[in-house]
DNA sequence: GTCTATATACAGATAGAC
DNA sequence: GTCTATCTGTATATAGAC
């Protein structure tokens, strides 16, 4: 695992936030420059073209998807409530990359909408054993993916309809009661 | 209510189609106007400018939510499983106008993302008697918003994750239970 | 590793002919 | 109502200096 240059990093810091608060379109090699605090030149040595970029943010994201499983299996509360509870989650690493790649894969970047599938199964895959039928996977599947378009359609963090506290909590238990069959 | 000329029915078409199929930065002027069938001059006799149409859309989709809150409340088989149901179609005409909408709220544009924050309020109105309790209604919103997403990833119909057939008659009769509490 | 300067293409929009 | 021609800004990418 070898460390990637500071840099680097803090290009796909900017990139990954220019997507999610102002969207593709506005993510362009020059804005994110920019707010990464290099020149555009400087952003060419590290990504050498924009499909680069995008191709680092799928790395990225890979890499967090990871992680998460690994957090998901280990959970106290189990894997669904985990999962659903961890699926509105605005500001954290793993949503902000999740959030800016689905930005791509709207823009018709074919490697991103694979990359959300292969994702979206792997976690269907780690919940499976935890429900009590496919329809019951559905129901989880769908209230997490309802999370994250909701949290996608804020952009900056501006408040929307996402539950929280009280409200979170007791979604969390009426989809786990219904997972349960 | 006047009827508008055929030609501009045309233009919002095949914006609404570039959209949904190929995302919002393919979505240009120049393209909807080849995709029309008209030059570009004659895309801008009806709609001035790019936010133009753009509104032009925005209009397009609340006249097909009235309509679609009318079938709603007259629903056989209730509400809540026609709400479900109906967020799953791919190639219906509110659900391609919507899918557009969406993919203009997540370029930036604030009046698109407004709207469908707007629409959706109008359609969680319409359910709340329905439903058992403030997290039932939002497991029927989040499930609906989940559908919607993945037939987002999806665009141009190929086949997806989304539940088909005997899939959804489960996944609403799970869902319709749970919201009854 | 990071910069400036520049080439090429395409976006949205205007002017005015038919 | 629909067209062609054209202006201006900006996107990605290259070349090459420091």
């Amino acid at each position: 695992m070898s460390r990637p240059p500071r840099a680097r990093e803090l290009v796909l810091d900017a990139f990954e936030r220019l997507l999610v608060t102002e969207g593709e379109r506005a993510a362009t090699m020059d804005a994110t420059a920019r707010a990464a605090g290099v020149s555009k030149g400087g952003l060419l040595y590290h990504f050498g073209s924009k499909d680069a970029l995008e191709t680092g943010l799928l790395e990225r994201l890979h890499a967090l998807v990871e992680e998460d499983l690994d957090r998901m299996s280990a959970s106290t509360e189990g894997p669904v409530a985990y999962f659903v509870r961890t699926s509105a989650m605005s500001d954290d690493t793993l949503d902000r990359a999740l959030v800016a790649v689905s930005r791509l894969a709207q823009g018709g970047h074919a490697a991103a909408g694979a990359a959300l599938r292969t994702i979206r199964d792997r976690w269907a895959d780690a919940l499976r054993s935890h429900v009590a039928s496919e329809a019951a996977l559905d129901l989880v599947m769908l209230v997490s993916d309802g999370l994250y378009f909701n949290n996608a359609l804020e952009g900056d963090g501006v408040a929307g309809p996402t539950p929280t506290g009280a409200a979170m909590d007791a979604l969390v238990e009426i989809v786990t009661r219904a997972a349960r069959g």
